[in-house]
DNA sequence: TTCTAAAATCGAGATATTTCGATATATGGA
DNA sequence: TCCATATATCGAAATATCTCGATTTTAGAA
């Protein structure tokens, strides 16, 4: 539990917007048909949506993966990122006892 | 609420720590007798304990209160700053709800 | 009014973050 | 094996943050 990081991670509008869109798959287009019982939300999906290169986007779930927010697997030549629950909430309880 | 100024603010560690130290006034040095009956720690007392340049601090509470944690009172040629609770907690409930 | 002390503001150098395009790596298919 | 596609990594320019010392502002006291 880095919290340096995490909120480091969190201090970037862009990043907050992808871990607010990873809550629900519809946020992006279907999955391929190969794709259909797999988790998670390829790049290239989430590159589209920002914007942004890709190098970039590749590097902020770098840094979202680093904080702890997201997790990734690869399936071939696709790496498919999700929400990792259990952590977010983690994090925001050791927030809310540094804050309060 | 602006959580992007917000946000920022606690991406720093000494203006976490300060915000952390002002849940307790006993992590000060008592007030002088004259202040006895006023809230908050003055700005002098703060900078002793992070150790930085007063600039710095100074600088550090103006982000603190421009993102709302803090309250600032002047009293002669002393300010006075202490945590907004109220504020704090309308923070937290929508960073949780951005977060889950 | 003049001096002193506290805090705020200013200007600048050092460091970190953002973001890109180019290149490298990994994988599956022809 | 060779090629195409998806992602990761690298190197660099632009911008932002950190932090300082110097200066200015504010206020009380002599």
């Amino acid at each position: 539990m880095d919290l340096e990081k995490q909120i480091s991670a969190l201090n970037n509008p862009v990043r907050r917007d992808i871990l607010e869109w990873l809550k629900d798959r519809s946020n992006f287009p279907p999955a391929l048909p190969e794709h259909a019982d797999l988790e998670g939300v390829c790049v290239g999906y989430i590159q589209e949506k920002t914007g942004l290169s890709q190098s970039t986007v590749s590097n902020y779930m770098g840094l979202l993966k680093q904080a702890g927010f997201v997790v990734s697997e690869r399936h071939g030549q696709w790496t498919f990122y999700r929400r990792d629950e259990d952590r977010i909430r983690a994090f925001l309880a050791a927030f809310r006892d540094l804050m309060l």
